[in-house]
DNA sequence: TGCGTCACG
DNA sequence: GACGTACGTGACGCAC
């Protein structure tokens, strides 16, 4: 076919690839012989991903992979210092390139690159030859330099964010439109590239004048007529550097590319060399995707996935566990009777291990009714016990059981000894779930695994943790969605109602899919070094927040009754008063109305508008228009919508929701802790959050005057006292911070006492506050802008405070730097007891640089403290085993119990020093751990 | 469903 | 005068 209109041609940035692929992933190594080959596993994920997607009418016709052949080009002659600040290659990624090469020969797509020439000119010259040619391009890469290409026929594709560029994507980043890219580029120059340009103007400046005077040629000639005196002078005394920066920018579409467009047609793999170089990988997963979708049989590899015991076992096993199998619902069988359900007991006492999922009716498992369990033991093997479906679609026969299933309590008293054997490892995807359904049954499983904290030690800061996840991104298969079966919405059915032959598949397919990732997990954990995070701080504590959650805590819902009554009083009183004030009615909820009435009806100045054009009426923003007195009734309006926000929030979000969370059956609140889902290794509260109770006013204190202990009862509250600057102390190995904790001294005072020079006994409030917001902005990753918007001060007297904390403390600017060099090394930071936080984006540039590095920063310290009070919590219940208390709550730095009248002290002796001897003996703190203790009748007397 | 807002450590 | 900026969460109401 010759290449010509209806043609669509792909050309793929094949430097762009291996480098996202490689700061994507965890440094993957092969198996066999621990070759680095991360790069080249996402690399061909994605490359495989770009040849299956796009089949079809937008799919490619023609396409290639272009590669940079050096690092020496011709731009190299016209400005010697040209990408002279390219960061080293990290050593194991060399190698991988011309495995790259490799791959794309293998998949049969067309590889190129030229001595002398950028990928880019290779695609900007084959570009320019098909749309010539009357065809359409796409370009798969986000590269800004590559967005000169854009429009004719030409767009962009970037297949990490999955979007398209096109021209308004290209305005929308540079200002200006495709054609006047080099323009702008050429004036702002490139940092990364080590691109000149002009100095002190970036892309916004640069667009402004590119804007104001058409193109860079007119506006050298004319710069002279520039206002402002830096710019000008910045133009005239540049004009050669900002020329030589254009050439380099440019791209050259009469590069000298020797291959013809038609011999860049597409081609179907050809199946021998693309299995041989993806088994020689050692890539399962993938080799069985493409295995499947050849339609032929994949090729059988060495069995690294399973543990040295197990895999003896499998030797002899004609269909060894590993070799991946195709996912095949119609195997799934589905179990209704005793004899079956032995059969499967027998296979699983044979095997040691089974994965476990059970079924029911509700995600809140204090509320839900068990409707079926799911096992399997081999992969591509699994059943589905049905024991609670109901009959569908008739209304009188609504509530019966469905014909052909167990009674529920014969077929727990067949699993429950297999679930508490002591020799047979149940698995499970977030297993607290399953372990406190079987706990309403009373079963205690144990011992277990669960895969979702095995990829949250693994992988936590790459991605979520959720199944369907997980086995879309390591198994490469996508798992029927519950939706499918449920439905969504209102219409929404529960399980019990989903027909039992839909249930089987879907169920089966859980535990299937479960079974498969622990086994390409379980070898994966050990090579991540984080089997001891695993096995301490993560597994452990199932069991101790399962209790914790369903032993909940008691609400008393007239306490929030009458708060929610007295709120809705306040409310409509300050509405009435808000309405008045603005001389019309509107939604005092709703931000973009308010910020209507301020800024336009009333005319108050400076008002600020966010980037989906509705002006910004936070807090912050409020405060200062109620403090400028000088408004007269804006001021007065503004004020009142602070205080009708705070009591909306009270009610809303806590008298109201709260009292809808109160287990008829407990008359308790059972929040859910989610392990897995904050990066750094804290916990997080769901359903409801109880982890944001107010108590930093008064008003909304009140509210833990609710949360109460039962009749003869003490609720006891113990927290940490700055356990994260003790950590930085530790960390940062900063002597005075040190020595302060040591000797119990106040630390803010101290810090401001160091700093400004004032003696402690004459210490005064407002330094000691201003030192207390640069302790905190130091483990935040602090920037001059921050503090002076924390502390409402000039930005200079922030960064002067700034400045004198790093020459007090040195150590500290020590750390960060380390931290975040280690980062930009590794792609993950560690705390103190090796967990690890992974930092994609720590390469990135832009804005996104500054979040990523403040979070390195923060991720070992908030990650530390973190652990400690895990540690303390797994500890616990052997702690205060044989007191009459229960461990009911965690937030972040403090540990709620309730407990007998007569045990308090007790109690608080056993606690404090399960909590302050938390680290050991993992880690020796250079400095103590203290933990402070209250106690009372509610929550609020007892924090 | 995304955004703005605000509650907590 | 480049950019936009404290870290980590979850829930609510509004507007689409």
């Amino acid at each position: 076919m010759t290449f010509g209109k209806g043609c669509h041609l792909h050309l793929i940035d094949g430097s762009a690839f291996i480098f996202r692929a490689y700061h994507a992933l965890p440094p993957l190594t092969r198996k066999s012989d621990g070759l680095p080959i991360g790069a080249v596993a996402g690399f061909c994920n994605m490359l495989w991903g770009q040849l299956t997607q796009n089949r079809g009418r937008t799919g490619p016709t023609h396409i290639a992979v272009v590669f940079d052949y050096s690092s020496k080009t011709f731009r190299d002659d016209i400005y010697d210092k040209y990408k002279a600040n390219r960061p080293e290659l990290p050593e194991d990624l060399r190698p991988q390139f011309p495995l790259t090469r490799e791959a794309t020969r293998a998949f049969n797509v067309a590889c190129l690159e030229m001595e002398g020439y950028e990928a880019d000119d290779i695609i900007a010259t084959l570009a320019r030859r098909a749309t010539e040619a009357g065809g359409e391009v796409t370009i798969i890469s986000s590269d800004k330099d590559l967005m000169q290409l854009v429009g004719n026929g030409v767009v962009m594709f970037d297949a990490m964010k999955n979007r398209t560029i096109d021209r308004d994507e290209v305005i929308e980043k540079f200002g200006v439109p495709p054609e006047r890219v080099v323009d702008v580029q050429s004036l702002a120059g490139d940092s990364v590239d080590n691109v000149p340009g002009a100095p002190g103007i970036g892309i916004k400046t640069a667009a402004l004048l590119i804007n104001e005077y058409g193109d860079l040629e007119t506006l050298l000639s004319r710069a002279e007529e520039i206002k402002q005196p830096k710019r000008r002078a910045a133009l005239i005394e540049n004009a050669d550097l900002i020329r030589v920066s254009k050439r380099l920018v440019t791209l050259d579409a009469q590069a000298p590319v020797t291959e013809s467009l038609d011999a860049l047609e597409v081609r179907d793999p050809e199946a021998e060399p693309l299995m041989a170089f993806l088994s020689q990988m050692e890539f399962r997963t993938l080799t069985r995707r493409v295995a499947e979708a050849l339609k032929i049989e994949p090729p059988v590899m060495a069995d690294n996935s399973l543990t040295p015991d197990h895999a003896e076992k499998a030797a002899d096993d004609p269909a060894p566990a590993s070799t991946p199998v195709p996912f095949s619902h119609g195997d799934y069988e589905c179990v209704r009777d005793r004899a079956a359900l032995d059969r499967w007991i027998a296979a699983i006492r044979e095997a040691g291990h089974v994965a476990v999922d059970t079924e029911t009716t509700s995600l809140d498992e204090m509320r839900a009714a068990l409707v079926g369990i799911s096992l399997s033991v081999v992969p591509g093997q699994a059943c589905y016990i049905p024991l609670g479906h109901r009959q569908g679609g008739d209304l009188f026969a609504g509530d019966a059981l469905s014909d052909g299933q167990m009674p529920l309590d014969e077929a727990l008293a067949a699993l429950k000894p297999v679930l508490e054997d002591a020799s047979i490892l149940k698995i499970g995807q977030n297993m607290k779930y399953d372990w406190k359904i079987f706990a309403r049954h009373g079963i205690r499983i144990a011992p277990f695994d669960d895969t979702m904290l095995m990829s949250y030690a693994m992988h936590a800061g790459l991605h979520n943790h959720g199944m369907d996840g997980l086995s879309e991104r390591y198994l490469g298969h996508k798992p029927i969605e519950i939706k499918s079966l449920l439905g969504s919405g209102k219409s929404a059915i529960t399980f019990d109602r989903v027909p039992v032959d839909d249930a089987v598949k879907y169920a089966a397919e859980d535990a299937d899919v479960t079974l498969r990732l622990w086994q390409a997990f379980k070898p994966d954990l050990h090579r991540a070094a984080v089997t001891t995070v695993y096995e301490t701080l993560e597994r452990p504590l199932v069991p101790v927040l399962a209790e914790m959650e369903m032993a909940g805590i008691r609400v008393d819902p007239n306490v929030l009754s009458r708060m929610s009554n007295a709120f809705a009083q306040k409310m409509a009183g300050l509405e009435a008063e808000i309405h008045e004030i603005a001389g019309q009615p509107f939604n005092v909820g709703s931000p973009k109305q308010l910020g209507e009435i301020l800024f336009d009806a009333m005319g108050v100045p400076g008002g600020e508008k966010g980037k989906t054009g509705a002006y910004s009426t936070g807090a912050d923003v409020l405060e200062d228009i109620a403090a400028n007195t000088d408004l007269g009734r804006p001021a007065d309006l503004a004020a009142r919508v602070l205080d009708w926000r705070q009591v909306s929030k009270l009610k809303s979000t806590y008298t109201d929701a709260l009292q809808g969370h109160i287990n008829p059956d407990t008359g308790r609140v059972h929040t859910s802790y989610s392990i897995a889902g904050a990066n750094t290794g804290r916990l997080a509260s769901t359903d409801p959050n109880l982890q944001n109770i107010p108590v930093r006013t008064e008003e909304g204190r009140r509210i833990r005057e609710a949360f109460v202990a039962g009749p003869g009862m003490r609720l006891v509250s113990l927290d940490y006292s700055q356990i994260e600057l003790r950590i930085l102390a530790h960390v940062a190995d900063i002597p005075a911070l040190k020595q302060a904790f040591r000797d119990g001294i106040d630390i803010h005072a101290m810090t401001a006492s160091q700093m400004f020079g004032v003696p402690l006994d004459e210490m005064t409030p407002e330094v000691r506050r201003r030192a207390k917001a640069i302790n905190f902005g130091v483990i935040y990753g602090i920037s001059g802008f921050g503090l002076a918007r924390n502390l409402r001060i000039p930005r200079a007297e922030a960064q002067a405070f700034i400045d004198t904390y790093f020459e007090r403390f040195p150590g500290i600017r020590e750390y960060m730097d380390r931290t975040v060099a280690f980062a930009k090394d590794k792609g993950f930071v560690q705390t103190l007891f090796g967990r690890k936080i992974h930092t994609p984006e720590i390469n990135a540039k832009g804005p996104t640089a500054g979040f990523a590095r403040r979070a390195a920063i923060n991720a070992p310290i908030q990650g530390a403290a973190a652990d400690i009070i895990r540690r303390a919590m797994i500890r616990m219940p052997d702690a205060i085993r044989g007191l009459p208390a229960t461990m009911l709550l965690q937030v972040h730095d403090e540990l709620l119990f309730e407990v007998e009248d007569g045990a308090v002290e007790d109690l608080i002796t056993a606690a404090r020093k399960t909590m302050e001897g938390a680290a050991h003996p993992a880690v020796h703190l250079d400095v103590p751990l203290i933990a402070d203790s209250g106690q009372g009748a509610n929550w609020a007397e007892a924090h």
